[in-house]
RNA sequence: GCACCCGUAGCUCAGUUGGAUAGAGUGUUGGCCUCCGAAGCCAAAGGUCAUAGGUUCGAGUCCUAUCGGGUGCACCA
């Protein structure tokens, strides 16, 4: 028996696809059939081009053959009638039938299983985030709710480069200058300044041997704490943007954790590892991955170098296996709480150890990191095969994308060229409450007129970096990032605020929402096409899945909101609305009542896979 | 030089495992608030899907080459 969990929808589409294939099979062939939706204007509501295939197999003429699958196919339940139309093969639903389907249906997607890790943010702890990082931090975030809806355990992380250069160099800058923090500017804004004040200064080439004793006490952990303040204020800016995190790694403990010895273990073990006694690679730990990455000119990386410290790939390494489940021994213990109280937890050497196996052993890791890493990423990857776990390899994903540039110019952190994330949202912000004021006056300055500019604000800004394929390089320009009308958030905020006025006005008057007294019978061909583009919720989310992006359920929530804004501003012949629910006949009212709430149902899940509330009022 | 990503309307982008007449937004022009809110809707105009071959009944989608843009190719992080 199907699970109750799987919907009904899909399995109409698997209907039919069985219905199909069972008829073909019958004209003397076997097939794997596709169900699609028809084309406007073509008849019908799915169809297939199956009858293509079969002609050819059967040596006749499509259009015949599409015939005879008309005649020979067994029709399941909701599907009124069968025509072909050329050589395609096309099904006529039930229309009542199938909005009843719709607004019953939870729509929720197919049960997947194994957890999934995904890191993203993993900036360094040195400088305000810009609006590139936004792209990552919303990117990650967004995957990560995707996979929780598709029914996957979600474990997100966000690694913390505590011994790096860039962070040594804003400690050092700090006291170098004997720069003193007033306590009211952002502590993360502060911390560059210095940053990029000490990468100005002409004189730093002198001060190397200061910065390296910085970093040699960052590795100490003897600053940690001054590390702790900067990523809490990154967490503050990513907090704003609506990102979660479960997990914070910092890499001074994924060394510290023994996890670079026990996975070098693991590499040396194998046989594409070796130490060469001479050449230029002599004493120095070598992994041969050309069989896992092809043409490269020089196939050998080096993992540990000859006088026996680390490289970075071989860090990435470790902490890689780690999230696979590879090794133990790292120690927790909570960081802080997100706005939700929920606790954020971080690797520390005086934390607990995990004997409970909550944090880590994914049967997937998503890397969310920009495409200029897609070389070391890969090493990555190809380790994994190196240790002899293919599968591994397989499920170790590069969520790669383009880095955003500013106006042209490649946005460097050293030199300063940039917009800060913080004032990208602030912007967004001030647009957002201009434009209420004169659209929603009443509710400025109060409560809930904030909560509505944050939603609408923050919306926008997150729907812009999602909306197009992460491989797409985007050239951050502040009125296309802050629109609020066309392909935005605020255009399907705006539909969903629309769905739900409708359902106040129905209750106040005493109509029922629920479909009860729903006259399904007097459905029609409008409602069943807006009934059609909810359908396609469950695969939507498949697809999201399947090819690693956001920007699948973006497009889907453009397609729902124009669907909608469409079916309510349709017209009949004589230019009156088609459409008005309220003033609909008595059980088509309840019937389009219904389907309204499922659309505002709609319109909440879906917006909120990609980290986007939907307003009390706009 | 080698590898990867991108090339679709003036601009920014979608385009399901290859299927029906390539779609949105934006900008331009013109219409729609006596009708559940105009951050909305409708219409017009705008295309050699970079170019040339190939595979296929069928190619924006797959393959090859070329051109253009971006990125990466350290015993750096």
């Amino acid at each position: 028996m199907p699970p109750a969990l799987k919907s009904p929808l899909m399995n109409l589409k698997a209907q039919l696809k069985a219905a199909v294939e069972n008829a073909a099979f019958q004209l003397g062939a076997p097939l794997d059939v596709a169900i699609q939706e028809t084309p406007p204007n073509k008849p019908g509501d799915y169809g297939t081009p199956a009858a293509f295939q079969l002609a050819k197999l059967l040596g006749q003429n499509p259009a015949q053959v599409a015939a005879q699958l008309a005649q020979t196919v067994v029709l399941p339940a909701g599907i009124a009638r069968a025509v072909a139309a050329g050589p395609f093969l096309n099904f006529f639903v039930d229309a009542g039938a199938f909005v009843r389907a719709v607004v019953s249906d939870p729509a929720t997607p197919e049960q997947g299983s194994g957890k999934v890790v995904i890191e993203h943010t993993s900036v360094n702890p040195n400088k305000e985030l810009h609006v590139g990082h936004v792209r990552n931090v919303v990117l990650g975030d967004s995957m990560g709710r995707i996979f929780r809806a598709a029914g996957h355990e979600v474990e997100i992380q966000n690694y913390i480069d505590d011994t790096g250069r860039q962070a040594a160099e804003s400690l050092y800058a700090q006291a170098h200058y004997r720069r003193k923090w007033d306590g009211k500017q952002k502590y993360d804004h502060f911390m560059g300044e210095g940053y990029v004040r000490l990468n100005a200064d002409p004189d730093k080439p002198e001060l190397e041997s200061g910065i390296r004793a910085v970093i040699h006490r960052l590795e100490t952990g003897e600053l940690r704490s001054e590390i702790e303040q900067i990523v809490k204020a990154h967490l503050e800016t990513c907090f704003r943007l609506g990102a979660r995190y479960d997990l914070l790694n910092w890499e001074s403990d994924v060394v510290g954790s023994g996890f670079l010895s026990q996975a070098m273990n693991i590499l040396e073990n194998s046989s594409y590892t070796a130490r060469p006694l001479e050449g230029k690679f002599a004493g120095a730990l070598v992994m041969d991955v050309s069989a896992f990455m092809p043409g490269l000119e020089e196939s050998k990386v080096v993992l540990m170098r000859s006088d026996g410290t680390a490289m970075y790939a071989a860090k990435d390494i470790g902490y890689q296996f780690w999230k696979f489940g590879l090794f133990e021994g790292m120690k927790f213990k909570p960081f802080t709480t997100d706005p939700e109280g929920r606790t954020v937890w971080t690797s520390a050497p005086d934390g607990q150890p995990d004997t409970e196996r909550r944090f880590g052993h994914a049967a997937e890791v998503i890397n969310v990191i920009d495409s200029r890493q897609e070389h070391p990423q890969k090493i990555v990857k190809a380790s994994l095969g190196v240790a002899g776990s293919p599968g591994q390899e397989e499920r170790s994903i590069h969520l790669s994308y383009a880095f955003v540039t500013f106006e042209g110019q490649t946005i460097s952190g050293r030199k300063g060229i940039g917009v800060s994330a913080d004032a990208v949202i602030d912007e967004a912000g001030q647009l957002v409450t201009e434009l209420m004021h004169s659209l929603k006056p009443e509710v400025i300055g109060t409560s809930e007129g904030a909560e509505i500019v944050r939603r609408i604000a923050v919306g926008a800004i997150r729907f812009a970096m999602l909306k197009a394929e992460p491989t797409r390089q985007i050239d951050f320009r502040w009125d296309q990032a802050l629109a609020l009308q066309g392909d935005t958030a605020p255009y399907v905020q705006y539909a969903a605020v629309r769905a739900g006025n409708i359902l106040k006005r129905a209750q106040a008057e005493g109509y029922a929402v629920d479909g009860s007294g729903a006259d399904w019978g007097s459905i029609t061909d409008l409602d069943l096409n807006l009934a059609k583009v909810v359908a396609r919720f469950p695969e939507v989310v498949a697809n999201s899945v399947r090819v690693h992006s956001p920007h699948v359920v973006a497009q889907y929530a453009l397609d729902l909101a124009s669907a909608f804004n469409g079916w309510y501003n349709a017209k009949n012949k004589e230019g009156r609305p088609a459409t008005n629910v309220l003033a609909s006949e008595p059980g088509l009212r309840e019937a389009r009542l219904a389907l309204v709430g499922r659309l505002q149902r709609a319109f909440v899940q879906t917006l909120g896979l990609i980290g986007i509330e939907v307003p009390s009022a706009m």
